[in-house]
DNA sequence: GTCTATAGAAGGATAGAC
DNA sequence: GTCTATCCTTCTATAGAC
């Protein structure tokens, strides 16, 4: 109990913060527009935020928290490709649950400048990198894998394809990675002998 | 005569704001920050440009003169993957010899709003459609074409990578080009019969 | 938990001297 | 073509009442 559920003030804060994150950028998107959006004033939302700062980082921190559970998931498989399929599966459901342009948030540079102060956080980087590209990391593999994830975003920001059923656009997703880092159809159970 | 050729003042002005752009985000550089970078004060800049939006306009357009070259190059095939093919080349060498961001200048905010209220500026993008996707537009086409525009700029993003040899870089490029739109290797002149 | 009020800095933009 | 000086607006952030 003591523990409200929705609307929950901070929780809807975030929600907010992140729309228009994604629709204006960070940097273009004051405390005065947040406020606005909500109905209350600006001293109202640094009840919830000593900063601005702390409110990118607490709309940034649960995609991290999703990114590095998929990465753990798929470390944990043998097989290279295997490893890089589930990374992308992980990576196409990811950005289709939390629609609101995971690329273009993750590209946005004052997102970029905080998480170059927060050493927990570039090591997400670290560990993409090894995953699909091992130790020592070819262009041939990196460039490809570059292109993907910055480019993920690039769908959504089309009214046309936004519009699509999530279950579509994740295939169409799919396919792009597996072409691009040259995946088979299915890893596991299909095509039998 | 009476032309000057080099550090030509508004020339000079242009290239110190698209690094800036580049590195910051636009909407983050303020005309403070390029005076700065120049030398000179923000009424110096202002003689050149009389609003921030003006600047911004001056190093976008140099991009899209050359956009516009390179779709009517591709037009003129009449094949649908030579034209693809011309237009995925021509892409990528504007990538490489505007090392600056290409697509994190395309995909800053602030960009995006000046381009939407310059109707001349937007017509790229229907002609771009047009010509990789046809006048029906399918998702199957149009998702891995626009995870290739919006991706081609992460790979420079990396320092590792944007430290590559250019010709380099530009096989790498093009190879995750080919591969997501599905070109065969060459178009014309290979494979001899 | 939300408000009014305000401080203090920085932003875009202009006027006018040199 | 560049400067000083200034204007007005907006920004982040804080203090203190309700």
């Amino acid at each position: 109990m003591g523990q409200r559920k929705r609307g929950d003030g901070r929780e809807q804060l975030l929600e907010t913060a992140l729309r228009l994150f994604g629709r204006d950028g960070v940097e273009a998107t004051s405390l005065q527009d947040i406020a606005d959006e909500m109905g209350v004033t600006k001293a109202g939302v640094y009840y919830h935020f000593k900063t601005k700062d702390e409110i990118v980082l607490g709309v940034v921190e649960p995609v991290f928290a999703r990114l590095d559970a998929i990465l753990t998931r798929a470390e944990a498989h043998r097989a290279r490709s295997a490893r890089i399929e589930e990374f992308v599966i992980g990576l196409v459901d990811l950005v289709l649950d939390s629609r609101i342009r995971f690329s273009a948030l993750m590209g946005d540079p004052y997102v970029a400048k905080l998480i170059e102060q927060h050493p927990n956080l570039i090591t997400w980087w670290h560990r993409i990198r090894m995953l699909v590209a091992g130790p020592d990391p070819d262009p041939a593999t990196m460039v490809p894998l570059l292109i993907f994830l910055t480019g993920l975003g690039g769908p959504l920001n089309d009214p046309q394809l936004a519009a699509l059923d999530n279950a579509v656009l994740r295939e169409h997703l799919l396919e792009s990675g597996r072409r691009l880092l040259q995946l088979r159809k299915r890893a596991g159970a299909a095509t039998p002998p």
